[in-house]
DNA sequence: ACGTATATATACAGGTCTGTATATATATTT
DNA sequence: AAATATATATACAGACCTGTATATATACGT
């Protein structure tokens, strides 16, 4: 990939993170990445277009990076469950952490027509899916439910995360895992 | 309070809502309320403090009609917390639910500086603190903690349900709370 | 050295948005 | 009935936005 694409992208998420995604505009975000429009436009057939591939990237970045760490670092299912919000808390509090592309999409895009909103929504869905698997695979009765309970917890702590950077949302969401992982493995 | 003035915040909640703020002028606002732009601007002095009014009605409507609930379908201070997602759930699933504009509007004014965003920052904290009062009551070793975990499930329920309504969301952050205020009781 | 691909600089068309100005209509009060 | 407050209708200025057009510069392969 073209190192001013890869530019391109890298500014915009963070524009898109620190002032909103309606509110950035292209030439904001050309100007911070020290191009011109026409090099955007050569790279990305429309905004929405580079929105679409902000919240892809985003999303693979920390899927990838997630599932390699657990898998590396925990052998167990149930031990991938509950060092699940370990990495989670790690990737969170990283400086260069840039918030969770979906959440904010999925506010700023509510029509449901909307390919941002969709693909906002298949991502949440998925990342959901990937909690639901480690669930089977550790034998939670209530696979769905538990994954869904953790999903919630994750997406508040990044909200409350992203409202106000250090509020240790994270932590105490860690916390609460664990007790409704043991609570689920113990059913 | 004028009839007038009451339409166009209960029409501006609603768009802001299904069609993002961001993205609702004023006027689609005043077009659906059956108004014109100038009777908008003599309630109010700017699109920004037609937001804020939104918002402190919102959370006002919320808060007022959930402790009064709490107060009269629950005595002890743990009948309260243990009740509380019964009744957000009740909230939440109620046809004409038109979500948590803080949510969304924290989301849509990132920048710290802003007013919409401090005052959404505001209310979350204030739900927090009302949620953390209740645990104290009942004597919760860690009612700020508990507060905290509440709140995350609370926050990431709406916005699951804000991203697909019916999702069903909030009724498995009951069950989560349950656990988690039965485990910090007997703590 | 020459041609080609890539990036820049800049201007602009067409649209949307907020907020105001101007003129008119409808009620209500006296 | 006259006077006053309230609401409408409409137009518009000024700002911003996306996406494109045009012309120029820079690098690179052959």
């Amino acid at each position: 990939m073209s190192t001013l694409k890869s530019k391109i992208l890298v500014v915009a998420t963070d524009l898109f993170q620190t002032r909103g995604i309606n509110s950035t505009g292209v030439d904001t975000i050309v100007a911070v990445a020290g191009t011109t429009k026409m090099t955007l436009y050569k790279y990305f057939t429309s905004k929405e277009n580079l929105i679409l591939e902000v919240l892809k990237k985003g999303h693979e970045d920390f899927q990838s990076w997630l599932s390699e760490k657990l898998n590396t670092n925990a052998k167990k299912p149930s031990e991938k469950l509950l060092k699940l919000f370990e990495f989670i808390e790690e990737w969170v509090t990283s400086p260069n952490f840039r918030g969770m592309g979906f959440i904010k999409a999925s506010a700023e895009f509510p029509n449901e027509e909307s390919p941002v909103h969709q693909l906002s929504s298949e991502q949440s869905r998925e990342f959901k899916q990937y909690i639901c698997s480690l669930a089977t695979e550790a034998n939670i009765k209530d696979a769905e439910g538990l994954a869904l309970q953790l999903s919630l917890l994750f997406e508040g702590a990044v909200q409350a995360e992203q409202m106000k950077r250090g509020s240790g949302a994270m932590k105490y969401a860690k916390k609460a895992s664990k007790i409704l992982i043991d609570g689920a493995l113990a059913d």
